[in-house]
DNA sequence: CCTTAATGACTGACCGGACAGTCAGTATGC
DNA sequence: GCATACTGACTGTCCGGTCAGTCATTAAGG
């Protein structure tokens, strides 16, 4: 809910105000940006900024929101329901790392909701953050059991869960320096990561969820059902 | 590289210091965190922080080391390394559960070293965080799998990997706000996180775990070796 | 048209609180 | 009585938020 002078200024000023301040937040952390220097590097007057938002806090806020949609767009938006549950993982990997590529920003946002300090707004934001995901997730697996492409003992809110996280790692090591080092030394690869070397991470990670998620041929041990 | 007086203090104020150092440090996160009130949490003046420490950096630095030494005192500390790999998981995912729960602020330091403005110490700490575990891991694997517990076509880095991956989704759920609701909403958990879901889910990983490295019986297609 | 008035977005100097780090003076202990 | 640890008032800086005034644009009036 920001003001709704912000609605009345040109597309173009208000684009760059958002995509100055989605990086400045980014680069800096919350606390750490001066409100003062985003003004000037989204070439407005500080005073501005507070036509257009009651607070920094709100700003953020609606900062992150915003670069949430553009991801969920960006992953989901060419997503063809139809497709089982493997090649629609393959696509979102493939998008997510795509929109890594082209904006880390709104990822390091995300990742920097669960960090200290950061409650009052995990508070706010992490439900509708995770909720839309999850319920795809569960209703694509849900789905593709009863096609027998998934195999029928699995716990569905689990495989959720597990396929989820190794989705946020994934793209966590490509857009925080931390996370991209831990990958690097696992991996053992040397130099900067390749376009290439994230492909093959994508495919085997991909490769890793269709390997869980198959109905067993032979004679494999069911998990034991908990609950 | 604190200065040489903290050595010489009393052993139990300089434990006092630290601890609530960390605690601080882990509720509001680096910057909001204010020399004055960690010195009075700590019984202690403001000017002696800087008797003991050159700068704030130094200090945070110092906690954060210190907290990765004795989690990984209290992970690997009783673990017996003849155990096999799947005995070893889970001792490592119920001692650092248990380690949650005793010591949150210190597995909260760690997971903030990832999030925006910390790179500086993400690059002072990462590599020195990670090696130890990705190299016992590797280790372990790749003995179990000259034993015949683990399926020989296995990538060993790329299981360090995801297994480690896991563990860090899991601890965090435990010590973040934000992950823990993220679970909370993927399982559908309604309360609290009981003592006894926390086990569940811990067996329910380490479960997944053992079947994505037991070698497979019947005609299970190896994983494509990539590199 | 041109002039005047009204509107509201825009501006940046300024304020007040917060906070890292200092230091001159005091306590302690050997 | 010397050395060393301790102390907290103080300083300078930084930064979120404010606000009195400016200016471009549009509307109204003639």
């Amino acid at each position: 809910m920001p003001k709704q002078t912000l609605d009345k200024i040109k597309p173009a000023k208000r684009e760059k105000l958002l995509s100055e301040a989605a990086k400045l937040f980014a680069e800096r952390g919350y606390n750490q940006t001066d409100m003062a220097e985003l003004a000037s590097r989204a070439g407005v007057a500080k005073g501005s900024l507070y036509n257009y938002f009651e607070s920094k806090q709100e700003l953020y806020l609606y900062v992150a929101r915003d670069g949430l949609r553009r991801s969920r767009q960006a992953v989901y938006g060419e997503l063809d329901p139809e497709w089982d549950i493997f090649a629609q993982l393959e696509h979102i990997f493939r998008q997510g790392a795509a929109f890594a590529r082209r904006h880390p920003e709104y990822l390091i946002i995300y990742l920097n909701v669960s960090s200290a300090g950061m409650d009052p707004f995990a508070a706010k934001m992490s439900r509708e953050v995770e909720k839309y995901t999850a319920d795809h997730l569960k209703a694509v697996l849900a789905r593709d059991v009863g096609r027998g492409l998934v195999r029928p003992d699995l716990d569905i809110r689990q495989a959720a869960f597990w396929i989820n996280s190794l989705y946020i790692i994934f793209v966590a090591s490509l857009v925080s320096k931390h996370f991209a080092l831990r990958m690097r030394e696992y991996l053992e690869i040397k130099g900067r990561l390749s376009k290439a070397a994230v492909e093959d991470q994508l495919q085997r990670t991909v490769e890793l969820i269709r390997r869980f998620l198959a109905p067993v041929e032979g004679a494999a041990p069911p998990v034991q059902e908990r609950n």
